[in-house]
DNA sequence: TAGATTGTTAATCGATTAACAATC
DNA sequence: TAGATTGTTAATCGATTAACAATC
């Protein structure tokens, strides 16, 4: 265990193994390597040893790490091991995808309440869910003790509800919207802008042959 | 202009630039230096100059950017300058959300047909496109000239759809499933999962004051 | 001209990987 | 014991930032 301040590229790979050890876990799997893991993540085994030693001990040598006790302590390091409620805001298309993923996300994150600002989707129903006026915004962050946000509004939209999130109190945004959020110190914003992935890919794409009947 | 190997990084700043451009260019905005850049897109001015310069001698000194010039370049950098064919695979509610997204990627790229497994979908109507079932990937594929796959599948499904996108020929995905996709060289993977930022996202929550009632 | 800003080199910083003693 | 695998240090690699001559 050290106490170096630890990087966001760790940290965002503890879910990506969080995800493959509840995967081994429902396979009955008891232990895995450094070297498996890596194999199945794409990821260099020294790396994942490395990520994991910053937070304890958690594997023994000769052995590899237990996969139950290795969920438990990730799910601890993410906060996980308690209850996190999750506001929506942004009732549309992407928002009711999100919410209907709600079941997958079993890793004690739950989208406890919706928002929107347009009248006319307030009160409809979106996962069991009324969708409420922004305005309510503050005060069920208060009540449900929400702490991370979700925008999935339009990107003119966006910068708005982030700012009326933070003044809501909540410490945490995941960002939809293709725009970069300005936002206060000690709140934090993951971007999850899909758009810039598709467009990036293009760069990828073989010169050329861009429509071939030939095969 | 140099002809290093240009990293990743580099490659998805690019989308980031041409995003804020295009919204420069839309208030009538002529020319933008990277100082101005950076303050917006969060960035430091170095990086953005170093950057543009991989691909060319884009600015001009003492003055900045043309706006229209870059995004011009940008464009053709991206492969955007020819219209890029999408293949969507999965119709569910996320699938839904992104095909409505099509009107907003007005960047040259386009989803030109939504496939699934399941029966139950087939022919369903989704944004003006017929949902195809995942046997006439090949033959569609070919026929409009599909570069690039969209997988919004089940996740225990994805790596399946993957194989068959790759057998069609596809040449990048873009993966919302929440599992380390295994492609062949050559096949370009981005992944989309939301699922990696927002349980990440718990991490840097304040500890302790889970659920306050004062304020 | 003076001020602004690029493109680029050098310096710094940070992240990944290799190597290996410790030990199960 | 022999083989496997960790945790960690050192080496490498790569990306970001600073600095500045060139020049509009």
């Amino acid at each position: 265990m050290k106490s170096e301040k630890i990087s966001d590229a760790v940290v965002r790979r503890m879910p990506v193994y969080l995800r493959y050890l509840n995967e081994l876990h429902n396979r009955d799997v008891m232990t895995v390597s450094s070297q498996e893991l890596g194999q199945n993540l794409d990821l260099n085994p020294a790396q994942i040893r490395k990520d994991l030693a910053y937070f304890g001990d958690f594997g023994r040598k000769g052995i590899g790490y237990d996969v139950a006790y290795l969920i438990e302590k990730i799910r601890q390091i993410l906060n996980l091991d308690q209850e996190i409620s999750v506001a929506l805001v942004g009732a549309g298309n992407l928002g009711q995808a999100l919410s209907n993923y709600n079941m997958y996300l079993k890793d004690n994150m739950k989208i406890v309440a919706v928002f929107d600002i347009a009248e006319a989707k307030i009160g409809t129903q979106i996962n069991y869910l009324s969708v409420q006026p922004i305005a309510e915004l503050p005060e069920t962050v208060k009540k449900l003790g929400i702490r991370i946000g979700i925008i999935t509004v339009p990107h003119w939209e966006a910068q708005r509800v982030a700012d009326q999130l933070v003044e809501a109190g909540i410490q945490a945004i995941l960002n939809f919207a293709p725009v970069i959020l300005k936002v206060p110190p000690g709140v934090r914003v993951h971007a999850a802008d899909f758009t810039t992935d598709l467009l990036s890919l293009a760069y990828y794409l073989d010169q050329g042959k861009e429509h071939s009947n030939e095969s």
